[in-house]
DNA sequence: ATGTCAAATTATGCATCCGTAATTGACTAA
DNA sequence: TTAGTCAATTACGGATGCATAATTTGACAT
């Protein structure tokens, strides 16, 4: 929060992923400005900024507008994620995971291991579980020796859902939610000892399957409610949203 | 070429990456600003484009300084990009390629059939050769039907040697440029069988290999040379050159 | 009522100015 | 000689004003 640059984009950011900002609504750099209150120069970088992490579309000489997700958009952000994120966990056991790394891996198996492990799940294990998701994503990515990675993930990671955090909550599914955490848990697991055997071929592929986890599970084990909750944040189209 | 910010982002990263402007220099907006005769803010939004686009690193209150690039990085960003690409492949394999595709494809292959099935190369055959392979690479990329992965692959297509086109020639290196073409040809033609054989992990497989060959094969075929070459240029630091 | 043209509004891009923070360099004292 | 303090310069972030381009609106004519 110490620029102005830096808040605005911020702001503006959790803005449009919460749908706070309707999204047939232009933004110009005056809009924007005094929306925060701040003056125009600040408030055209950070759209600037937020058009280049493709969250706004730039409508020349018209201001911006937001940019409308698909579920379609999300499952090929998803896919670039997942091959990425698949590189990052071969690497990891080409090299043998650092100390550090395997430190933040196994508090993170910890944690969601003490969750899935209970009868029930309430709002605050969710919480902790996607504490315990992040850490263990970026405890590979931002370790496994090439920055490149984590840098072109910088770009999709926020798009909401796909983010490694985001593991949004479904209301009144924590049945589903506890089958996804149990499921996620294993295979949080599983690459782990493909990290530790130092097998990267089965570390790479494993992760590749897990990092499109969240939205092809989404499809397969809950269906039309992920897509339907997602429409209600603003995030996905109308249009993609299946007719009931 | 429109806009002052446009046209300094594209004069100060052709002066970076062509290694004109000092290393070690520290660069600022006023700097910046008076090199290419504009005022401090359309500098201040291309030199922060520079960082974002990571060839420029942040002197918290000290402007900015060239982001030195070691042969491992090279390497490193050449391992995303040849991943990135490989799902294009992938996808285009599964989708079948679009008649678009397979007019550009096409016509890329041509042109590089004409090019290597001569006795000699001159300087102005290289240069078609890598006209060639920027419309083969972006023909797959652009048409893959997953804007990410054109988007992510924009963050490091502006690393020298990285790119497509940046086919680099080495100095009196003739005999060793006919054969990496010859091979790069060769590896067109089987990557693009395997998409209108619709076969997504022969497609994905080689083009993984394929788009990793610039630097891989450098070392295979080239050896030191190469190295040494890329450090004329100020991209590659020092320290990096194998010493001789 | 519709189409066309002009004026006004809107939005942007850029330059300049100001306030503030940080670094550097010089001077003094131990 | 060295360390510490203070001042000056440097650099940045942000606000504002102006020029330009584009879009929209409104009026007038057909």
């Amino acid at each position: 929060m110490s620029t102005a640059v830096e808040s605005a984009v911020t702001e503006l950011r959790g803005m449009i992923v919460n749908g706070e900002l309707p999204i047939s609504e232009r933004i110009t750099e005056s809009s924007a400005g005094n929306l925060l209150g701040i003056s125009r120069t600040p408030a055209r970088s950070a759209l600037s900024q937020l058009e280049s992490e493709g969250l706004l579309i730039k409508l020349e000489g018209r201001g911006y507008k937001i940019r409308p997700f698909s579920f379609a958009d999300l499952e090929k952000a998803t896919e670039v994620r997942s091959v990425l994120e698949g590189i990052a966990a071969g690497r990891l056991a080409s090299m043998g995971p650092s100390e550090e790394a395997t430190v933040a891996i196994e508090k993170s198996i910890a944690m969601t291991e003490a969750i899935i492990s209970r009868d029930a799940v309430t709002k605050r294990e969710i919480a902790v579980y996607q504490e315990a998701n992040e850490i263990y994503h970026s405890a590979i990515v931002d370790t496994c020796g090439n920055d490149f990675v984590g840098q072109s993930l910088e770009r999709i990671a926020n798009i909401p859902i796909i983010a490694p955090g985001a593991f949004t909550e479904v209301e009144g599914m924590a049945q589903a939610e506890m089958l996804r955490m149990t499921v996620g848990h294993s295979q949080h697991v599983i690459i782990w000892d493909a990290i530790r055997s130092r097998d990267p071929v089965r570390a790479e592929s494993m992760m590749r399957e897990h990092a499109g986890a969240p939205i092809r599970y989404a499809k397969l084990f809950i269906g039309d409610g992920y897509q339907r909750k997602l429409m209600t944040t603003g995030i996905v189209n109308r249009e993609d949203v299946p007719k009931t």
